[in-house]
DNA sequence: TGTACATCAGTGAACGCGCGTTCACTGATGTAC
DNA sequence: TGTACATCAGTGAACGCGCGTTCACTGATGTAC
């Protein structure tokens, strides 16, 4: 081997990291295979060493962040009572940093309408990846039948998630701002309804 | 006037007409002109007599298609007592036909992620059309101020969107009825506790 | 220790393609006389 | 009534551009001897 074992797989790392940051703000079709490699501090030919297409490459992406937003969410539910938790994973989901700055955020409300054009490995992660977070949220219901308590967690996460795409894409800022502090309200009231 | 009066307004309305249905359908980017103007049984050239760009017609569609999400809230809201309107739109909203036809829905779940990249006509149309339908839905709040009506009406409008936004995105058919017949259940839970 | 070599991560020009937009033109139409 | 004309909605080829992908290549590196 004439490069450390590691040195391919830390620049695969590399580029999806970058690649996450920038279809997470930009949106998947938008974001140019040639600015992504620039960003990685490589040129766009060398793309394809790493990935067999673009298309592939979202599924990592999509893996990788579906984990980080469901790994926020139990963090949460670990170090908090379910009430308190759902509080905090609500004021961090529909805060202003979070609208603001989508890069480092959650990938659901950028790419969710781009999922059904790509292809089927990204389809999948997504799928798999959003089922997951809701078994996390849903675990924390204390009543009712998994269907139940399930129904809860997707109400939830729908309310996150619809509040942070009309926030995002109301270009009137006192009403998005009135968009977010309304869905932290409902969700809060979500949950002390049901999380008791 | 070689043509009737109506003649070039009843094209420039087909156009409009079949451009909302492919924008809803596909989304704004994916669309373009070559293909819309042929549905519209006309040549590509010939757009231009009708729009300064093709971001111009975005603001037309939104308009027109928000507006129609509204009638239909407002249609219900004014042929049922308020619970059971809100049950009609959610069953409406979040059906499977609504999910596998958009072209003839509402365009907030397919194009509100395209509009922060679009012109200032499109972005104020869908501000001011997103406006309007919490408005609606604010009147049948019984109780509370003005903002804890608007309050409940954005929670309502996140949850139908959010739940719609994610059908639409999982490849699994289980886990899309699934989501809308959490989301459904969730809302008509909204409905009953707070419009009653 | 020093030199020739094999490897392969990364380069960057080139490809075909579809896009939004422009523009010189066409031809169906209603008007003028 | 019939003919020449002016209008302008619509045509369709052409434009520059950015895209995803390919491919012949380079050059830094570790290995062999």
């Amino acid at each position: 081997m004439r490069y450390s074992p590691e040195h391919k797989q830390e620049t695969h790392d590399r580029i999806v990291e970058k690649a996450a940051e920038l279809f997470v703000a930009k949106g998947f079709k938008a974001t140019g295979i040639k600015s992504l490699m620039e960003e990685a501090g490589l040129t766009n030919g060398g793309f394809y060493a790493h990935f067999d297409s673009k298309d592939d490459l979202l599924a990592d992406v999509l893996e990788k962040r579906l984990e980080r937003t469901r790994d926020m969410m139990g963090a949460s539910f670990e170090s908090e009572d379910a009430i308190r938790a759902a509080e905090i994973i609500a004021d961090w989901y529909l805060s202003a940093a979070h609208r603001d700055n989508p890069r480092e955020g959650c990938p659901i409300p950028t790419l969710s309408r781009e999922i059904g054009d790509a292809g089927e490995a990204a389809q999948e992660a997504f799928s798999r990846g959003f089922d997951r977070i809701v078994g996390v949220v849903a675990a924390q219901v204390p009543r009712g039948t998994d269907e139940e308590r399930r129904e809860w967690a997707i109400g939830f996460g729908a309310m996150l998630i619809g509040g942070m795409v009309l926030a995002r894409s109301v270009s009137d800022k006192d009403l998005s701002n009135e968009l977010l502090d309304g869905c932290r309200a409902m969700v809060k009231r979500m949950a002390r309804n049901e999380l008791g």
